[in-house]
DNA sequence: TATTGTTATACTCTATAACTATA
DNA sequence: TATAGTTATAGAGTATAACAATA
């Protein structure tokens, strides 16, 4: 039994997706993709991961998480260590480097945002404040 | 003079970037990349375009524009037509299959989130609703 | 045998530079 | 000359298949 496509529906993908798009244009350094950036975030985040972790996490193959830490490592941005107890392990951890690129961004991301917020009336800016709640509750990775 | 950072604003930014993702995982081809759907909701939407208008509208070069609009063609799902009158331009429009490869994506998007919706309970989804149409009258592409 | 990481190979999207055809 | 489109080439992200090292 599925329910009627409502407006609410449409406008809240279009919403989303424009925003979306907006977001990412702010980056601390444009040469850095999203798939290298997203790595960035959850080892800054989330600490140390195995290559095959960072790989579920994003939702894509050991192969392709492989290539896109070879570049944050040469790029400085991230360490490999080999795990001491299991050595078929490689531990992927965020460099100094790395940690920079990610709170620059997110400064810069959220400025963006912040203003976007302060050139509303206060109404507007809770109803934004409370459907990010919202999302953030029942979306999930 | 820059205002603080409130925490609205990274709830936003974080609830935003994991919605749309979710959302883009919603498409009626598997095969079918975010450059290529959206050059075809473009030329859905909007009507034919220049491949250098197309290259403005999303933002890319004219040549990544070319290879991307070369392989909705041969998928046949949109057409390359010259210009009568200045023969130097291309003009791309939607086929017929492409506009129901837009069509029902756009369905399954927002069918997904039609049922995040239904989940909810009045007041949430109003608040929702309400934040998708601040979004859409704030933020322009 | 199973798991972890890597390499080999191939396809798409991205770019810059250079070229063709037309205005 | 300038503009519109295309081709050539290269770098990065994606995948599958195959491999080495380790458990």
């Amino acid at each position: 039994m599925t329910s009627e496509i409502s407006p609410e529906a449409s406008d809240l993908r279009a919403a989303t997706l424009r925003l979306a798009r907006r977001i990412r244009q702010n980056r601390s350094i444009a040469s850095m993709t999203d798939a290298q950036f997203a790595v960035l975030v959850n080892v800054h985040l989330h600490g140390p991961h195995t290559l095959t972790a960072l790989a579920e996490r994003d939702g894509v193959t050991a192969p392709s998480m492989n290539r896109t830490v070879n570049s944050l490592e040469e790029a400085g941005y991230v360490t490999r260590v080999a795990d001491e107890t299991d050595r078929r392990k490689v531990i992927i951890a965020i460099a100094p480097e790395g940690s920079e690129v990610v709170l620059e961004t997110l400064r810069r991301r959220d400025g963006w945002l912040q203003g976007l917020l302060d050139a509303l009336d206060d109404d507007d800016r809770a109803t934004l404040g409370a459907a990010a709640r919202i999302i953030l509750r029942e979306v999930h990775r």
